[in-house]
DNA sequence: TCCCAGGCAAGGC
DNA sequence: GCCTTGCATGGG
């Protein structure tokens, strides 16, 4: 079958405050930031500005040329995961079925981004039974109360600045019922619990691992998994993925087992395959 | 007004 | 073990 998706890197060269992609394939600052990984980003007029712990960027796109520019080219390039190529994936999946091969054509320029860990927790434990646009909001209020001002706005609060924080304080700041999980979650840390093992174990012990914290279940795990510690054999399973199943996949799994199928259909390339449906679900699945 | 959102914890069986 | 229920909040 003929390929749908260049595989080659064409050109990509940095400076000393800016990382340029020449005719870079699978690479679109819409895609990768709207695609419900990342909460701490805006449009701007001429492109997106991101922000990730400490750090901030913008990255522009003018005739097949992106440039990032950011004071910390290091961090960014590793962020965008600019050593990785889609390509093949892609081909992969879109030589399943249709709608795979609709949604990798309609998401082809995502890209998993290298996220901060502790970051991607907090900001996936709001995230239950939320919608995207509160969470942003939710996620901004913790940083602008609690975080560092940087040059360019707020970073995401530390473990401590978490940690000095009120369940009524999260509340405040429109956690909901989710306040008491984030405040337990900032003391666990607080008190010892050293996330950064999770690197080192296999999907199943981190999965377990996760599951121990207020307020994570299956799902929250799961992109904590994909997004966080680049787990590739996970497949979040959110409502709109349940609509995605049922909509086009062979039925007689209860939702509790979406998640199982899909990982024992894609193995490795499952997490990044349920990016382009999500995305493309979201964006074409009726009503919002 | 009701429904929904990147679900989870707790309680009943 | 599986199933049901309640849950803060803001936008459509």
């Amino acid at each position: 079958m003929q390929p749908f998706f260049f595989t080659v890197i064409d050109m990509i060269y940095t400076t000393e405050n800016s990382i340029v992609l020449k005719d870079y394939s699978n690479f679109s600052a819409k895609d990768i930031l709207e695609c419900g990984q990342i909460f701490r980003y805006n449009k701007l007029s001429d492109g997106y500005e991101v922000f990730s712990t400490d750090k901030y960027a913008v990255v522009t796109e003018q005739d097949n040329v992106v440039t990032i520019t950011t004071d910390d080219v290091k961090y960014f390039y590793n962020f965008f995961d600019l050593d990785t190529d889609y390509g093949a994936v892609c081909n992969r999946l879109a030589a399943r079925s249709d709608i795979l091969r609709q949604a990798v054509e309609y998401g082809k320029g995502i890209r998993i981004l290298n996220q901060d860990l502790t970051e991607m927790l907090f900001s996936f434990i709001i995230s239950a039974n939320n919608n995207i646009k509160r969470i942003q909001l939710i996620v901004n209020r913790l940083s602008e109360n609690l975080g560092t001002k940087t040059k360019y706005g707020y970073a995401f609060p530390t473990v401590e600045q978490m940690a000095s924080a009120s369940v009524e304080d999260f509340a405040r700041m429109g956690a909901g019922y989710r306040a008491p999980y984030l405040y337990d979650t900032a003391q666990k840390l607080k008190n010892g619990y050293d996330l950064s093992k999770l690197y080192t174990m296999d999907t199943e012990m981190a999965r377990k691992e996760l599951l121990s914290f207020k307020g994570v279940g299956p799902k929250v795990a799961d992109c904590v998994l994909l997004f966080g510690l680049k787990k590739q054999d996970v497949f979040p399973v959110d409502t709109w993925i349940k609509k995605v199943y049922h909509n086009y996949f062979e039925q007689g799994h209860k939702d509790s087992e979406i998640a199982c199928y899909f990982v024992s259909q894609f193995g490795e390339d499952a997490g990044l395959c349920q990016q382009y449906l999500f995305y493309f679900q979201r964006k074409y699945g009726q009503t919002n």
